[in-house]
DNA sequence: ACTTGACTCTCCTGTTACAGGAGATGGTAC
DNA sequence: GTACCATCTCCTGTAACAGGAGAGTCAAGT
């Protein structure tokens, strides 16, 4: 009658929600009076407005609506600002489709927890001169005693805000299970925690990295984000593990924050 | 390490979502690979923009990406325009309650279904004379062999837009089995299905019915509605049945409309 | 009295994407 | 040997019912 069905009100019934007024003790049917109509309004009213059971409950055992009313408005504001968010996500990828691009780049947020480093920053000219202080800096930490953490961890970031071909301040890091003296070379330090990373794998050579920054800025824009940090280059296969460079895969980690509108 | 947990994994191995590159055959342990992790990251992309794992197989399945993607657009929207009418009526009820109000009328969406009723269509000037002709027209269905339907359903249609005290065009219809011949006094006719119609319980004697008709109202204001058709009077309990005012239970119901913006 | 059709009842399973826990076993370090 | 991790499988629980099996019940018609 009221578009209830009589599966829910058997439900509603178990779980002491809304009790028939009657129930026949030999037959076991339920019977419901008009009197109950007010209170079955009330639970479709409440769950109309996304109100699980529990919460409906609840408000029958006279806690305060008003309280309730708003954790829930609370609770949807969040619920559209997420499908929203999403929304926007499915669209950016929808425009990338229609771009004739593939989705090479799947961006993922997540967080970045802290982490102890071996660190090393330098000013370098090339990516061919910034291969070639990594050896001695991992013989340095031998000395030092470290032990890098597992699994592995190890990055750069890149300081300068901006892509540059030449004069690049790197700072190369290690993830090490516990901080060490620090020594001319290598330093230790503690990275906070990143709440909020924007981040992408890049499979094939380090000469079109490029391509990854360029995807997951363009995602970052769509997707109303703004950088909140330098980006994390992470290395995952390189030439220590692979033959062909085209097997060689690389994380960005990009910090980001909800731009503010 | 990318902050998926272990059970995630399992899980998703038991489903065929994302298989361990090799298991060992002894101790059952999951290994994987890192060339597992894009496939990984596109999981973690397409979860993160709310696909079913189920929708996310398809995608590995080779099926077309843009129109899963067109799909989960239009269903977020949806999810979107719900939650934000959800909102509407916790903020609607939110002001009620701060203005002083209480919840007294709850207000539910519902669909009416078709019906065929026996139909009396009057002007009167009162109350008082409308419910003088009532008890003819049940003799007059009686006498046409007419069957009333099973729940009952008796309702007045109100023709005039607006609140009068007199010359009231009234309606009066009461749900059948099935059409007889017209008579002078009865008419009988098919009523269309509403898809919706707001709805509210008001308990008490007649006078106080305004106060229904005014919460019905300023519901349909503060959740973007407009009426969509003349609004029914349903009797549940009445004089027929219950012998104090206090007890008696009619329901409003309101064809409606969203109000296009 | 019997059948029929339409209803009700209880009980069981399935839905989503895992989390939590029991109990068993594996791996490494002391 | 043992302690402390890890992993494994298997079972249960989550929210709000829907679907169905198998059994009983109601009113009406034969």
């Amino acid at each position: 009658m009221n578009r209830v069905t009589v599966k829910a009100l058997r439900y509603y019934d178990e779980i002491g929600l809304l009790k028939p007024a009657h129930i026949d003790d030999f037959t076991g049917y339920r019977y419901y009076t008009s009197e109950q109509l007010p209170e079955l309004y009330q639970i479709l009213a409440l769950r109309q407005m996304g109100f699980t059971l529990d919460e409906i409950a609840k408000v029958k055992t006279g806690k305060s609506v008003h309280n309730l009313l708003h954790l829930k408005k609370e609770q949807l504001l969040k619920e559209i600002a997420e499908s929203t968010m999403k929304l926007a996500q499915v669209e950016h990828y929808l425009n990338l489709n229609e771009g004739g691009f593939t989705m090479d780049y799947n961006v993922i947020i997540k967080e970045l927890p802290e982490v102890v480093v071996a660190s090393m920053r330098r000013v370098v000219n090339s990516y061919n001169d910034f291969f070639a202080v990594i050896p001695p800096m991992g013989e340095e930490m031998e000395r030092l005693g470290c032990e890098c953490a597992v699994p592995e961890y190890c990055f750069n970031i890149y300081h300068d805000g901006e892509y540059k071909e030449e004069n690049i301040d790197v700072e190369v890091c290690e993830a090490v299970v516990e901080a060490k003296q620090d020594s001319e070379m290598v330093k230790f330090k503690k990275i906070d925690r990143v709440p909020e990373a924007a981040c992408t794998l890049h499979k094939g050579p380090y000469d079109t990295l490029r391509n990854a920054y360029g995807a997951i800025l363009k995602w970052m824009e769509d997707n109303g984000y703004e950088p909140a940090d330098n980006p994390r280059e992470s290395y995952i296969d390189g030439i220590w593990n692979k033959d062909t460079e085209e097997d060689w895969l690389t994380e960005i980690q990009f910090p980001i924050k909800k731009k503010d509108i």
